[in-house]
DNA sequence: TGTATCCTTGAAGCCGACTTCAAGGTCAAG
DNA sequence: CTTGACCTTGAAGTCGGCTTCAAGGATACA
């Protein structure tokens, strides 16, 4: 499919697609005929987990990163554990946090006496 | 305690804290003697609560906002269920996005034969 | 009393992530 | 064979979130 279709299908804007194009994130292949670009159904996955990783706040080069693990079909595990597991503890401090400020908006939405704990 | 004060407690620059004062997020109150601002120490509470929602992605004028629920001492509760919820249900799908990510990390990092399923 | 450190405000600058603009090539339908 | 929708690239513009700069006042202390 071509820039605006999977643009649509992902919910962004093409402009957004060409982007992340540019920017090496996505790499789609050529139609000879004309230069077009040409984006398949894996396109779309990887896609989505940028606009899921980006409404996190993570920044392209990191998506980026994160990207070429998931290229590697058969990489040399040794070569990228640090790293990884680096990005891994780093998701799971921010996974905690997220959940104890989500109990704590939840806390108040439910009109419990609870107080933020960050606050005090 | 004075800016550069708080602004260490908190793991940021004074700069920082002044550009959140601007902005609102922190209300200081003023040494009437020469204008200084003073931060109590559930300033450090906020400052912390908005240092952890900014590595999260979210922006100053939604952190404003929550930080005003935080104040309210006793609110109408019907006054701001609705806002409410849909922060806690935002803050929920952005923990499930990222405990799947999450997980699929997890999964390259042992190893595992199983791949991103966001990518299919 | 000098001087080093901290405080104030306002304005300008920087960076990342888009977004818009410009100029032009492709293509299907009528 | 023209019109409208879509594609290309490169460059410039926008916006949020700081960061830096500038000019001047306050404080601490040897």
């Amino acid at each position: 499919m071509r820039v605006t279709k999977l643009a649509r299908a992902g919910g962004v804007t093409a402009e957004t697609v060409h982007h992340y194009t540019r920017e090496g994130l996505l790499r789609p292949r050529r139609d000879p005929r004309n230069g077009y670009q040409l984006y398949d159904a894996e396109a779309l996955g990887r896609l989505r987990l940028i606009d899921r990783l980006r409404s996190l706040g993570v920044g392209l080069p990191e998506i980026k990163q994160i990207l070429s693990w998931a290229d590697q079909d058969s990489p040399p595990v040794v070569d990228r554990y640090t790293p990884l597991a680096e990005q891994g503890r780093h998701f799971c401090l921010r996974i905690q946090e997220l959940q104890a400020i989500a109990r704590w908006l939840d806390s108040i939405d439910h009109d419990n006496a609870s107080e933020a704990p960050s606050l005090r």
